[in-house]
RNA sequence: GGGCGAAUAGCUCAGUGGUUAGAGCACCUGCCUUACAAGCAGGGGGUCACAGGUUCAAAUCCUGUUUCGCCCA
């Protein structure tokens, strides 16, 4: 599950993050085999939007579309979406989302329609929906209501205006706080505090409008704060909620001045009728100061509302419009968070869903709207009944007459989204696919749509299918740019997706976003950061060729267990507990932590070292059954990496999978994905292996050191208090010789430390480069004193830590443990050191 | 005003109480070594924001402070 985009949309950066994480978990499903993996696709009408993007097109076409008719222009917006509506679906198929295309949906859909239509008509029957007049957020420029949640507050420097009301039949005035003076011409009482006592002798008293000459009753009341501003405030029912409400505690009329538009009405007064509300603000306080009327002028913070969709500054008008009654609803999907039948990743997040739906407020449901789910309730012309039905109506339930008038107002966008995880499958039905995929397991989304959508998702499933729509809920953090805004159109701080595309490649974007979700935490995105994934993909595209290279035309090569080496246990042994930790990752929804797993684990020991490791092996001079084996085994490690980074990079790892053999009917995407075999983890192997890679670590940091040409071969002399470590670097002398060009290892039998040699101690080994005369002594006696040193402050860290009774007493044994052999090794290394001190000066 | 997150290498960030805190990029040095210069080898670089506390043990848990970001009102 995956938020529908909008149809007008195109891909921006989080779908593209989210697609590349929704589709690394589908396809990991995917190959676990007796599984089926759906992601079911498809787009969202998204109403404004939508509809403000076709008008915008038609004007530039030269056609008013106001002036077309409703049917026509929705006429003109499904032709439209027909054009232009598939972009987004072509750009996820770019990037790799393995949907079931079959079966994309759409939310103006028929069967979704139905879907939408029956859920209307359970609400209204159960009584959750109802209509009238309330104050709403009415966007001016769009020309509809909108619901509280698609409101974003702004914080905005402002004014606090104090304006003197004349009192009725008194010289005195009556101070009024206002961040918004224009709306005093809907001004219908002044409201106070009961317990103000500044204002006691107010009481029956009534104050004049100033240009109006109303009277304004004065009215005491609890919600009035009488720290704000005087204590005094004005009461402008028509275009403030808590205003709408006071007039109603006290049966005050609301004068609505303010209209559709942003325009002053006709009720403001000849002199306002018709302006712009913020140019009629400057008149009103221009005047108020001729008239003396404006007591003094503060500077205030204040929140302004603004419309989520065209940033207009919203106006509060009350205004007939359809609710869902919410409160009712929400009881069940706090059940579901609270005891975890819906989990949220991270965690914290069910937190904040939970004090979401805990102060939800009614759903404004009706938009002002041609295109969408038209509201599909009736009203008979003659008798007035109202009709709210499934089907269509033909005649009125009550009187018969046929002269019904459907609502001219269509749903709000997310009340079709909400039913998006069953109405998709076929909901109310009892489809097949209602039984087999819902509910559903994951869905994927940002955290900027958890109150539009999410819960709603949850009420929506527990209300109508009684099951929360899916069991997990990973949320992602958002892209941002490299200042760490969130990335916007309007902003204009996009990067493409497809650009990255087509730049990078689908896998190494796929692979570079993968890596940069960090649990729930937001990423500032650079073009840059993609070279990572580019990289990778070069990486495993020469492995591969190397591979391909040395294979040839021979068929393939198998395995041979009786000819294992020691590097074959290793990167074998590694490979297991490799796909452990993926699986970890994928499991709890830790994906960067899967893939930085293989990634290292592919470059930085496949390549770097077992790779390195067999071209000895695989040398056209040996023996074709020792080619096969190293050959087959490296192929095997590179199929299984392969298939462990399918589910992040599809295509590269396909392409590379089927080009090594003969892959019949059979095909990466379809698994079945790497198990964890226990039988083949060898400690011993990865000891002996990390061994030999410390000593070729220090070798070549020692040739290094004194400009001793890799190019030239050279003998070490090694001694050992552990039995059997100079044995193993003997056996592989073949391996120290192909990565440090080490010709001999030759033990040492007594303590001494030879001449002309650097020496590095390595745990319970001792590693001795003959350097002959070109070392120079004052340098090596001081980097070994350092290196000494080093030890030593380690060494009394860990003696404090155990000489401390506390320590010894209360850590767990092997914490303890460990520390004592710390001790013991720092011990010993510091002995090797100074003897080795000893012999130099 | 309430809540959440972040602060770790020059940059972007991992780090799930228990080795010597890691990665990528950037930087320095040397290499076109027959898969890969989009690469290989080696290297430098850290007061884990600050102050307390809990603990045998804190980058990690708690409290407070500072700075930045986000959400809600």
């Amino acid at each position: 599950m995956i938020p529908p985009p909008n149809v007008t949309g195109v891909l921006h950066m989080g779908h593209g993050l989210q697609g590349a994480l929704q589709d690394a978990l589908t396809r990991y499903h995917r190959m676990v085999p007796g599984t089926s993996s759906l992601w079911l696709p498809g787009t969202d009408h998204a109403g404004i939007a939508t509809q403000n993007v076709v008008k915008r097109n038609l004007r530039e076409k030269g056609t008013d579309p106001d002036a077309m008719g409703r049917e026509d222009f929705v006429a003109a917006v499904w032709k439209w979406k027909e054009k232009h509506g598939g972009i987004i679906t072509r750009q996820w198929k770019q990037l790799g989302a393995s949907c079931d295309w079959d079966r994309e949906r759409f939310t103006l859909d028929e069967g979704l329609a139905r879907a939408v239509r029956e859920c209307f008509v359970r609400l209204w029957e159960r009584g959750l929906i109802y209509r009238g007049k309330y104050i709403v957020n009415w966007c001016p420029r769009c020309n509809t209501a909108i619901s509280d949640e698609e409101v974003e507050h702004k914080e905005t420097d402002g004014h606090l205006w104090y304006i003197k009301y004349p009192l009725e039949d008194s010289d005195e005035f009556l101070v009024v706080g206002t961040t918004r003076p224009e709306t005093m011409l809907g001004d219908t009482a002044v409201a106070i505090h009961p317990d103000d006592g500044r204002y006691r002798h107010l009481k029956g008293k009534r104050a004049i409008l100033p240009f109006l000459d109303r009277r304004l009753e004065i009215v005491f009341d609890d919600w009035v704060d009488p720290e704000f501003g005087t204590g005094a405030v004005k009461v402008t029912p028509a275009h403030d909620p808590n205003d709408f409400e006071i007039a109603r505690r006290h049966g005050l009329a609301a004068v609505q001045v303010i209209d559709e538009q942003g325009r002053m009405t006709g009720e403001a007064g000849q002199e306002f009728e018709g302006l712009d509300r913020f140019e009629c603000r400057r008149r009103i306080v221009e005047r108020l100061e001729e008239m003396e009327l404006l007591d003094r002028v503060e500077d205030h913070h204040l929140a302004m509302g603004h419309c989520h969709r065209c940033s207009t500054v919203i106006e509060p008008l009350a205004s007939d419009q359809l609710f869902v009654k919410m409160e009712p609803l929400v009881g069940n999907t706090v059940r579901a968070i609270r005891n975890g039948d819906v989990r949220f990743y991270p965690e914290r997040w069910a937190r904040i869903a939970l004090h979401w739906l805990d102060n939800m407020r009614d759903w404004c449901i009706s938009r002002q709207l041609w295109w969408g789910h038209r509201i599909p309730m009736w009203t008979c012309e003659d008798c007035g009944e109202v009709i709210v039905s499934r089907e269509d109506p033909t005649a009125c339930t009550k009187c018969a007459g046929s002269a019904l008038l459907q609502h001219e107002d269509v749903l709000d966008t997310w009340f079709s989204s909400w039913l998006w995880p069953f109405s998709t499958m076929g909901w109310p039905d009892e489809t097949e696919d209602m039984k087999y995929f819902y509910p559903t397991t994951v869905l994927v989304s940002g955290y900027d749509i958890i109150f539009f959508w999410i819960t709603r998702m949850i009420i929506a499933g527990l209300e109508f299918t009684g099951k929360a729509p899916f069991r997990d809920v990973y949320i992602t953090g958002m892209i941002t740019d490299e200042q760490g805004r969130w990335m916007s159109k309007s902003l204009g701080n996009g990067i493409d997706p497809l650009e990255m595309i087509n730049e990078y490649g689908a896998d190494a974007v796929r692979a570079s976003l993968v890596a940069l979700a960090t649990a729930g935490q937001d990423i500032r995105l650079s073009p840059a950061r993609f070279e990572m994934g580019r990289k990778f993909c070069n990486k495993i595209w020469n492995a591969y060729r190397f591979l391909r290279m040395n294979v040839g035309d021979n068929g393939s090569p198998q395995v041979d267990e009786g000819r294992m080496e020691l590097a074959d246990r290793w990167i074998l042994s590694r490979f297991q507990t490799v796909v452990r930790e993926v699986d970890e990752g994928f499991l709890s929804y830790r994906l960067n932590e899967s893939f930085g797993t293989i990634y290292r684990y592919f470059w930085h020991e496949y390549c770097d070292w077992y790779l390195e490791l067999i071209k000895d092996r695989i040398a056209e001079d040996r023996p074709a059954e020792e080619r096969a084996h190293a050959l087959g085994v490296a192929l095997r490690i590179l199929e299984g990496s392969m298939a462990l980074l399918h589910p992040v990079m599809p295509f590269i790892t396909e392409e590379v999978w089927q080009g090594l053999g003969d892959r019949g009917e059979a095909d990466l995407i379809r698994g079945p994905k790497p198990e964890a075999d226990a039988g083949r983890v060898d400690a011993g192997a990865e000891a002996a292996m990390g061994l030999i890679q410390s000593v070729v670590h220090s070798v070549r940091e020692t040739r290094w050191r004194v400009n001793y040409p890799l190019t030239a071969s050279c003998r070490i002399m090694v001694r050992s208090s552990l039995p059997g470590e100079v044995e193993t670097l003997k056996d592989h002398l073949h391996y120290l010789r192909r990565l440090a060009r080490i010709d001999e290892v030759i033990e040492l039998e007594q303590e001494k430390t030879p001449e002309h040699s650097i020496g590095d101690v390595i745990g319970t080994l001792e590693v001795f480069v003959p350097v002959g005369e070109a070392i120079d002594l004052k340098v090596e006696v001081a980097r070994l004193e350092k290196e000494r040193d080093r030890i030593r402050g380690r060494l009394e860290g860990i003696r404090k830590k155990l000489e401390n009774t506390q320590f010894v007493e209360k850590a767990p044994g092997d914490v303890v443990e460990a520390e004592r052999k710390k001790e013991r090794d720092a011990e010993e290394q510091i002995g090797k050191i100074e003897r080795t001190l000893d012999a130099l000066r």
